[in-house]
RNA sequence: GGUCCGGUAGCUCAGUUGGAUAGAGCAUCAGCCUUCUAAGCUGAGGGUCAUUGGUUCGAAUCCAAUCCGGAUCACCA
């Protein structure tokens, strides 16, 4: 905001200066370097060969041109090799502050009138929730909060793969091996309990394969006709036909399953607004192919199968319908894309998903614009990478698979753990001290998962876990804690409106020069897509803040007049670290 | 093989619309709790920004080639 002033001032006086008109983007304008005196930079070298003056001859007639224009804004400049710093008032810091010290919607945006639609999270309902569903979740939970912040109107979405073979697996295996078995009767969370028959399916079905292949079959023979495997197929069959039984199971598992997945959404502080099944969307798109043959968009082939060709936009041809007229994975998205457009009306529509669909994702846009969906163009796939482990991937055959319900559980123990060790907190009703555990194990986990970029894969060490320390979650919520123990000893006094004295310090500063990024940060998470950005941002004002809490004194300070100012500065920066962190999922504890 | 993504300190990561001496955290070492919460603060060491070449006043950032790692290119989802 204030670097955007600054540039419209600088070619305004440009213009005045050399009578030609300019843009922002005829020059850069940067914070100064600490080690500089001033406060924004103005990089003069793109500006000297045009104009055919030294650095020295340009910076002087701009610096002395923006003193006369703006002598409410400016208070000074210095040149030093090409690079203009200006100084800005103090004044203009004093008055950010005194409009904005107790708005706690700093930093946000009007309304847009621009319809969003996030689908996050996407779970199968044949295994509980992992690591990598973690990162999903808080991705785009926290995507769709910085798109609310920034005025967009948003809807959470989220498709339940809820059929399909993979389902059946665990069904049949429930009919084999359960003797009538329920989460209630082993007192197990639903979608564990289902999760464990999908691995009894895998386990008795690797060993028929095996049994096969010693008795003489190939590899591929014995994986088709493995009897399990058939049993399987005939499953999803009769669930295709609407058997009844089948039916039965079906709905049985799954509520065994959804009930374990809201008490972790619960937890994890996932929620939507419409959540697709894909048991009721599978069938979807299917005329529109049909459509759009007739189109010509999409062509048949000789054995009845229905293609696109999309190797003009440097992809290959792509199967839509089987030789059968059945639906593959793409069908139904194609469907589901248009779907949401005729109950919602969206603008826009992101996907979060993992990057090993980056190529199906790319198809889906190009056939959703080739069919001339209204939104196509603003289709977003949020691809994020892989959440690996220090030996590798993590793998469900191998069982090292980080189970979400286990990490959170994890985090929470270390939290109290932490707690009891520093003692702070020893008043705390126990309910009380159960939630600031929730607080701060999960604002660990999420902070972990969320201040790398997206697209980047990441490692996470269950052996070291999550640390608590530094460019951590713990450390923002322990800053913003700090605050509001000051807060509850000393109160503003609204009647303070000058703040006299010797100017700002330069920890006092810094704090003003942060927070007044923050409307440029959320800004820019929006615009990338990116989480991390506030993470990052909210780390930074965290530690400004706890530098200069170790070198100055609020309620000790030195003039009422500076404690004011002091106090003002805090509570803004809690405000603004408890926004950031909100936009995060990530809650901020009064003491910890 | 085609396409896409990544390679920055011992480890995990910032920094890439080209700008001043490449930054954090962890780990290591040295300091700081009679004063607002030490989950904190201050300082030190640690770098051929994968490699090579190019573009220019200036390149971690842009271009080209190469090397390494990953994803994907199913009548699976």
């Amino acid at each position: 905001m204030i670097v955007s002033q600054v540039k419209e001032k600088v070619a305004a006086a440009l213009e005045q200066l050399f009578n030609q008109p300019f843009t922002e983007k005829d020059f850069q304008v940067n914070q100064t370097k600490p080690e500089f005196e001033g406060d924004y930079t103005v990089v003069l070298f793109s500006l000297v060969k045009s104009l055919k003056l030294s650095p020295d001859q340009l910076g002087n007639s701009l610096g002395n041109q923006l003193l006369k224009n703006h002598p409410d804004l400016f208070t000074g400049f210095n040149i030093i090799k090409g690079f203009l710093n200006l100084s800005i008032k103090d004044e203009f810091w004093f008055s950010l502050l005194e409009e904005n010290f107790a708005n706690n919607s700093f930093g946000k945006a009007t309304a847009t009138g621009i319809k969003v639609m996030v689908e996050y999270s996407s779970p199968n309902t044949n295994k509980p929730l992992h690591l990598g569903h973690l990162r999903n979740n808080f991705l785009g939970w926290s995507i769709a909060e910085i798109l609310k912040a920034n005025g967009n109107e948003v809807i959470k979405t989220c498709v339940v793969n809820d059929r399909g073979i993979h389902i059946c697996k665990s069904m049949l295996a429930w009919k084999l091996f359960s003797n009538g078995a329920t989460p209630q009767t082993t007192n197990q969370k639903g979608d564990h309990f289902v999760g464990d028959y999908y691995v009894k399916f895998n386990d008795a079905y690797k060993k028929e394969v095996e049994d096969l292949i010693s008795a003489g079959q190939s590899k591929e023979d014995a994986e088709r006709n493995s009897p399990i495997m058939q049993q399987t197929q005939e499953m999803l069959k009769k669930w295709e036909a609407g058997d009844p039984e089948t039916m039965e199971l079906w709905r049985t598992m799954n509520q065994w399953v959804y009930a374990g997945f809201d008490e972790t959404y619960k937890r994890i502080g996932s929620d939507f607004d419409r959540i697709y099944y894909e048991s009721q969307t599978y069938l979807l798109g299917r005329d529109t192919v049909q459509e759009g043959l007739k189109k010509g968009i999409f062509f048949r082939k000789e054995d009845g199968s229905v293609w696109i060709d999309l190797t003009a936009d440097g992809l290959d041809e792509k199967l839509v319908l089987r030789k059968d007229g059945t639906s593959v994975y793409i069908t139904q998205d194609i469907g589901l894309a248009q779907d949401k457009y005729r109950e919602y009306g969206i603008d826009k529509s992101i996907y979060v998903i993992g990057d090993e669909q980056n190529y199906h994702m790319k198809v889906l846009k190009l056939i959703c614009q080739k069919i001339g969906l209204p939104y196509a163009d603003s289709i977003y796939h949020l691809s994020y990478g892989m959440v690996e482990l220090p030996t590798g991937k993590m793998k469900s055959r191998e069982g090292t698979v980080v189970d979400a319900d286990d990490i959170v559980d994890e985090m929470n123990a270390i939290a109290a753990r932490h707690t009891a060790e520093l003692g702070k907190v020893q008043d705390f009703a126990p309910e009380s001290l159960k939630e600031l555990y929730d607080t701060i194990g999960l604002g660990a986990l999420k902070f972990f998962l969320l201040r790398v970029e997206p697209k980047k894969k990441m490692v996470f060490n269950p052996e070291e876990s999550v640390d608590f320390h530094g460019f951590t979650g713990p450390f923002i919520q322990y800053t913003h804690a700090r605050i509001k123990s000051i807060l509850r000893k000393e109160s503003i006094n609204s009647s303070y409106k000058n703040y006299d004295g010797n100017g700002l310090l330069p920890l006092e500063k810094s704090l003003l020069i942060s927070l007044e990024q923050y409307g440029d940060i959320l800004q820019q998470s929006a615009t990338e897509l990116n989480p991390s950005v506030i993470a990052i941002f909210a780390f930074n004002l965290a530690k400004t803040f706890n530098s200069f809490y170790a070198e100055h004194s609020v309620m000790q300070a030195e003039t009422e007049s500076k404690k004011q100012l002091r106090l003002r500065i805090a509570a803004m920066t809690a405000i603004v670290l408890s926004s950031s962190m909100r936009l995060l999922g990530i809650r901020v504890p009064e003491r910890m």
